[in-house]
DNA sequence: CAAAATCTTCACACGTTCTTAACACCAGAA
DNA sequence: TTCTGGTGTTAAGAACGTGTGAAGATTTTG
């Protein structure tokens, strides 16, 4: 969140314009109207982001994008008057993300930013997973493990433990489980519920007979503890 | 390295344009006019970038964006006549990773097309090779071997036995892998599946009545073991 | 075109999973 | 104590999913 930009520009009413858009759309900006500062800046302040435009008072913006893509990896969008195909061609593959020709309309500019942050951004694999004492879970391979040893569930099994950890802390009533279990059309027979708690107790719990993950609150439902 | 790429788009002035270019260019094209077969290509031949036209003659294209999305993070440059800021923003928000607007100069579509397969290149880092106790598969060169003894697999089991070696440790469920090898419009028929993996265990497997590699979720689908 | 390889479909045996029912257990109340 | 309502446990059979051989359809190959 709170995403930095640096700003390379060198037209007052373009930054003053960008300025205003970026920063009620809560980017953090810092901008400057020279290449050399660019780079500085780019060294010292570690932005997410940049845009920059190619014509700059004192040093071309290409030298600055391939002075910066030399160094880093930063998500780089050139913003620039010069619409020719060979410029465009060249900064592409001197190693801008995307390239915006002047005028643009903001909302593009701005959709363009996200696009170039969601791609930079530390894509870390979002390990699908919950851990709890000796439980552990990873939803997406579909494993369950009790102090490190691989056991099997049953698909409502899984299912069954996996509303309740995903509601850890609440109590759950058992006609909603079972509606969220077996479908809403399915009449509320709470029987096959406890069979299936006793079950799962049996496969997670050290001694079912004092549960430590599922507990039952009577006349109510069940209960995932709270991590 | 002659890349793939995916060309949904439904003007045959453009395709004819695009083959030449990107042909000269080396790299390998697949092209439909049909939103829906766009997306049945693209879950059978894995391409490394999806050029998409927003007006096609069955469905919106936004719709085949969403939908191809929404299972991977291929690279996916929108080329359209639309040039409407709300449109480009649309499009680029759902995950498109450029937006281009027709009439376009073709050398920097060629441009915005290296940009994209040099981003997502670094991430599918794939394997040329994979190997698991005594099973050993060469992907490049379409060959398989246990205890060091070639054997010989039919295109669909090879493309099996590959799905579930990429997601090793996964479980894959039936619908999941009957839509990644036969296609996104095939029906939900798993008597076939059922077969291939047992013909898959009967060339793989030491014992294919206790399987070693492929285990069965049973109820939800299969799984390689993890390594 | 014929032969071979591959794929699909069907039937059925077998194993797993789910449901159901019966009963034990544990409060708290009469 | 006995009764009562809710819960835990066990076991049997029903329902469902899976493995497998073989036959027929389709595609590929020579």
């Amino acid at each position: 969140m709170n995403e930095k930009i640096l700003l390379i520009e060198d037209d007052k009413n373009i930054i003053k314009f960008l300025s205003l858009s970026l920063e009620t759309n809560h980017y953090k900006l810092i901008n400057t109207t020279h290449g050399i500062e660019g780079i500085s800046l780019f060294m010292t302040d570690n932005p997410d982001l940049i845009l920059l435009d190619l014509g700059l008072p004192d040093i071309d913006g290409m030298e600055v994008l391939k002075q910066i893509r030399a160094q880093s990896e930063v998500a780089i969008i050139v913003v620039s008057a010069r619409g020719q195909e060979k410029e465009k061609v060249d900064a592409l593959d001197a190693g801008a993300d995307d390239y915006i020709t002047k005028p643009f309309h903001i909302n593009e500019l701005l959709a363009r930013v996200r696009v170039a942050l969601r791609k930079k951004s530390p894509s870390v694999v979002k390990e699908k997973t919950f851990t709890c004492d000796a439980l552990f879970i990873d939803f997406e391979k579909y494993k369950v493990c009790v102090n490190e040893k691989e056991i099997h569930l049953t698909p409502i099994e899984f299912k069954l433990l996996t509303l309740l950890v995903e509601n850890a802390g609440k109590v759950l009533t058992h006609s909603f489980i079972i509606k969220k279990v077996w479908g809403y059309n399915s009449c509320e027979d709470s029987q096959s519920l406890r069979v299936f708690m006793a079950n799962l107790r049996r496969k997670i719990e050290e001694d079912s007979s004092r549960p430590h993950y599922i507990l039952t609150e009577v006349g109510v439902g069940y209960r995932f503890i709270e991590r």
